[in-house]
DNA sequence: CGGCCGGTTGATCTCAGTCAATGCGTGTGG
DNA sequence: CCACACGCATTGACTGAGATCAACCGGCCG
């Protein structure tokens, strides 16, 4: 179900803020030019529902901003999120008309919208724009193969390091070695991207924050001094930089 | 390691096995020509390791024949299958030199193979091959994540039920409803799959034969009278029916 | 004030992991 | 030809990490 919110102002493509890392980032400006006039913006409120597992899926669309989740579910009521869209992520395939998984927005959310149709035409005419979705394709497949390891092979005090980490590196960092961020993520959400149950990934940050490799603000806020560490308990063969 | 075996005889790509499941499926008899210059042809036993993880990869390649699995490893030794590469499937990315996976046969396997930089040209030359490579790691990208959802929520009985189901439903279908496969996986390659050890893996093809579900010939030998049994036992939503 | 929601903490249970022994088929060397 | 070792799979006994069930806490809103 789409939930129908006041579309925010639309913003030209040159300005926009996902302009040099989303689908269209190898466009140039008269490409642009064109993408701004079939485009929409949509928000969402965190906690909607965006499309429904199953359902017919009309639209392609880039995260301008917030965060959304994707997620597979069991008869029974088992779900697992299978990704976690951030700011520049794309949204739906060529050539498949209904959604795998359900999308919902973890926090408040706006996204770039395409219909179905236009962006098929789109995606044959701009070779730039294929080109960028097929290295951000390979991107996720890469992603989501971590993230299997993560989900067969790591423990959950790794599981819940693992993804304090992903969300530090992608945030402020502080002096040397050290970041802070608010979690896009509920417990719940958390659990479902882990692979854990709410009461696990509770008990985890607990422990992290006992052990000393973590300290909290309220329910979302967390600071991390030495993400050397964190990514210790993370089970990373790597150092704690930050991503590219 | 590359372990050196004789190239077996080239076949012409009009006459190839996969010619139209593997990235070459939409060229045309031109471009099929131009790939016939270029190609090579290797082969390795069941076992060796076709590429080591972090290693180098100065090529890209089709599975021709046998079976090749990827897999992710953390330091102190859990590995984690992350992909099953089936005749058709591909090997490597445009613009990446390393392998972020070890690549191993599983089977005695022949790989189609393309030295990185010529194969670079060709992608740039050839709309077709990008198309294919963009459909291929979609089609990747969703069983990555459907396999999460197994990795993350499945009990031991659902994983080993889905993993028969996999192999079952590529294979021969017998009288309606029922199939029968030789495992192209040994119980270690399965567990790695799969996320468990070797004696869950065990302990769970027990139960489903006594269980009246499959009954085992040797081994590898698997057959199922009732792939909708399996199904169910597999957790899943549908029915028991072919891949397309 | 009271109910609700999200999160934490505690007690107990259970499924899959661990450790160890055994079975079975195959290849090898005396 | 047999004896043995080796690789792979099975089976059993026990353990433990994480799930389950349940109580409780604190902030927020009507």
């Amino acid at each position: 179900m789409i939930v129908h919110v006041p579309q925010i102002g639309r913003v030209q493509c040159e300005r926009c803020p996902i302009r040099h890392r989303a689908v269209c980032a190898k466009c140039d400006a008269d490409e642009l030019a064109h993408l701004d006039t079939i485009k929409a913006y949509r928000s969402w409120k965190a906690g909607e529902t965006v499309v429904m597992e199953g359902e017919a899926l009309d639209f392609a669309a880039s995260v301008v901003a917030g965060c959304a989740t994707l997620t597979r579910s069991l008869e029974d009521g088992r779900t697992q999120m299978v990704g976690l869209l951030m700011p520049s992520d794309f949204i739906g395939r060529p050539g498949r008309a209904t959604a795998p998984y359900e999308v919902v927005a973890a926090t408040d959310l706006t996204l770039c919208m395409f219909r179905r149709e236009p962006f098929q035409a789109l995606l044959a005419e701009m070779p730039h724009i294929r080109e960028r979705l097929l290295e951000m394709s390979l991107d996720e497949l890469d992603a989501a193969r971590e993230w299997m390891l993560l989900l067969g092979r790591k423990t959950a005090r790794e599981k819940v390091a693992s993804l304090l980490l992903i969300v530090l590196r992608r945030s402020t960092l502080d002096t040397a070695g050290g970041a802070h961020a608010e979690l896009p993520l509920s417990r719940e959400a958390m659990a479902a991207y882990l692979g854990l149950t709410i009461e696990t990934v509770s008990r985890q940050i607990t422990a992290l924050r006992k052990d000393g490799v973590i300290t909290l603000q309220g329910n979302r806020g967390i600071e991390c001094g030495d993400l050397f560490a964190l990514a210790g308990e993370a089970g990373e063969d790597f150092d704690g930089s930050v991503i590219s």
